[in-house]
DNA sequence: CTTGGCACTCGGCCGGCGAGAGTGCTAATG
DNA sequence: CATTAGCACTCTCGCCGGCCGAGTGCCAAG
């Protein structure tokens, strides 16, 4: 007895129970008991027993009891003991990838913006929760041009293109006018230094250029390096895009509208999700946090999947799919896995 | 007694009465009894009298009785009659118009969609309900620049530029590739034949100018004049900008978890609401549907105030407010009015 | 260690009850 | 004849008690 009990140490008959009740719970929302549990375990064994390790798995903290005479229910610690050791993920079928391909390489019209949002779209829609995905940091993107537009009283129009054809416009404030022709040196002049340089690169070389601002560079050049140190010195705010919401609605653990509202002000508030899916940057591959396990209260009730995706072998942002704690994750786990590998690989098609 | 249930005809008292009855129904979201209203209508009746008036409303319509011994609720035609006659309309204060004014000329960055976005976000959060904001038709906006710049294998991005710094960015599809320069002489060939012009006018003039190719235009003029056609094709569809969802599910009359995924679901959909708006263009001034007034059912409990905003006297969008029917109308309708003027200024001051 | 048995404990679901609010009707009043 | 007071009636809401079903905890037997 006191053996069992001793930390994490469980046999394997109580690892079977547990797995039962999670997946039953999974199911269909209701504290399972022991009844139920003896009966589809596939174990051959009598509730009472079942009752027995129900009690013991209690008192590890791994399951709970909402009520006396209600069945029990996995705690967070449950969750994470049964998405570690026990799940055995379901891999996507063939015909499934390939649908998420197909939908992801839009073919036509190649732009980043609408793939990032179609991801997110069948983030939600294929698992009936929330999608989100981070928009890419473009650290590493390679700039293919840089051009200038006049716009009127010492304003410029600095258009911006990488090479996965993302576009960019930013409205910069100079002193003088300038002409279009002296517009289009600077241009010229600029692109010819950046052209296939990344991101990163260029604010580097851009540094050095803006230091030694030379005697033999002429005046539009040196108005040139100026300008572009304004485009670039423009750090980007980070974002996120978010698909399905609404999903999150259907939930009875969210039925309450008040719980609802708090999570559904998370999302336009943007910033406490941010800050969580900029954790998973970072990690190798899926991270799953579960309810309290994030950190954020809105998200107590919630758990959420992540992936991070790659651009060129460069981690850029992250996707992910939220929902209640409650959720399907031997289904979640690889689609979000897959997607994240679709994504970057649909970013790069066209290098 | 026949007289006075003469259609529409309402006696003072019962004007009165009703107005004090949606008044106080706006106020507390609760159905008003007879000794509610005999005491702060203003006039000295008594309960029994007051009875009296409230059967006979009922008769016509314009109140309505949840239960049989609670008191009376106002009903859409109910509203309707208070709104267009027993209203008084209360005007902002010079200080909020100030505070408005100030929020959307945010000053520094001039930009369109920021802009619009503020708009929308104010809205909501003067009202505590949702605003939103349909983006501008640009028909009218002047071209103030148009630029080509090469992407890789056939495809040519478009720049257009519009007097008011708004920026759009289009794809194109061309058959063969074209040089920097060529693109450069495209792009200044068209920039001088269409700046300073309305879209109309463009696509008018290019309509023109695509039937007669004539043997006078040299090869890169030609292909200006196709790619041109390309660009201005793209019929942009149009969006609305919608803040503060969230607010609405504070209120009661939406409680209903089921309602209110329909009516979120109806937000990201977008196409009914689109729908909705579109039809209040064409109104004069602040346009305002009582539930089921607009024709959709998502809408039932919930009205919509409405008002046309414009750009060098070109009605161009709609902006508004949707929230529950019992919302403060005489506060909501001045707000809506006001934004519409300052938006449209806002939007037209760096002409 | 497992199991069957048994008492016990909850939550959920009526059905009844009383209070409160408001109505409709009628008869009295000015 | 409009207004009012009075009164019976209706309906909601919250509350209590009882009952059922599901499930537990414990104990004693296998």
């Amino acid at each position: 007895m006191a053996a069992k009990r001793s930390n994490l140490t469980l046999d394997d008959r109580s690892r079977r129970l547990l797995k039962a009740l999670v997946e039953r719970f999974i199911h269909d929302a209701q504290p399972v008991g022991s009844r139920t549990l003896s009966r589809d375990s596939g174990l051959e064994l009598s509730p009472a027993t079942v009752r027995n390790v129900m009690s013991d798995l209690e008192e590890m903290g791994l399951v709970a009891a909402p009520h006396t005479s209600a069945g029990r229910v996995p705690t967070v610690k449950g969750y994470r003991l049964f998405i570690d050791t026990l799940l055995k993920v379901q891999p996507l079928s063939r015909v499934e990838v390939e649908q998420l391909r197909e939908n992801l390489q839009t073919g036509e019209e190649f732009n980043p913006q609408s793939i990032i949002s179609t991801a997110s779209s069948l983030l939600s829609g294929i698992t009936n929760m929330a999608g989100v995905v981070t928009l890419p940091r473009r650290d590493h993107s390679e700039i293919r041009h840089l051009e200038f537009v006049p716009l009127s009283e010492g304003r410029v129009l600095a258009i911006l293109v990488f090479s996965d054809h993302e576009v960019q416009n930013r409205i910069l404030h100079v002193e003088r006018e300038y002409s279009p022709s002296e517009l289009q040196q600077a241009s010229n002049y600029l692109s010819s230094l950046f052209a296939g340089r990344g991101l990163m690169d260029v604010r580097q070389r851009l540094l050095g250029e803006l230091s030694r601002t030379r005697e033999d560079m002429n005046e539009t050049m040196r108005a040139a390096v100026e300008m572009a140190g304004k485009v670039f010195s423009n750090s980007e705010e980070e974002d996120y895009v978010m698909a399905g919401q609404v999903n999150l609605m259907s939930f009875k653990e969210l039925s309450d509208v008040d719980k609802l509202r708090q999570l559904f002000e998370a999302f336009t508030t943007k910033r406490d999700i941010l800050h969580l899916l900029d954790q998973c940057v970072s990690a190798d591959g899926v991270q799953i946090f579960i309810g309290e396990e994030s950190g954020y209260k809105v998200l107590d009730e919630c758990s959420v999947v992540t992936a991070p995706y790659e651009i060129d072998d460069h981690v850029v942002g992250v996707l992910g799919v939220i929902g209640p704690t409650r959720m399907a994750y031997d289904r979640v786990i690889p689609i979000v896995d897959v997607t994240a590998r679709l994504l970057g690989a649909a970013l790069n098609s066209r290098e």
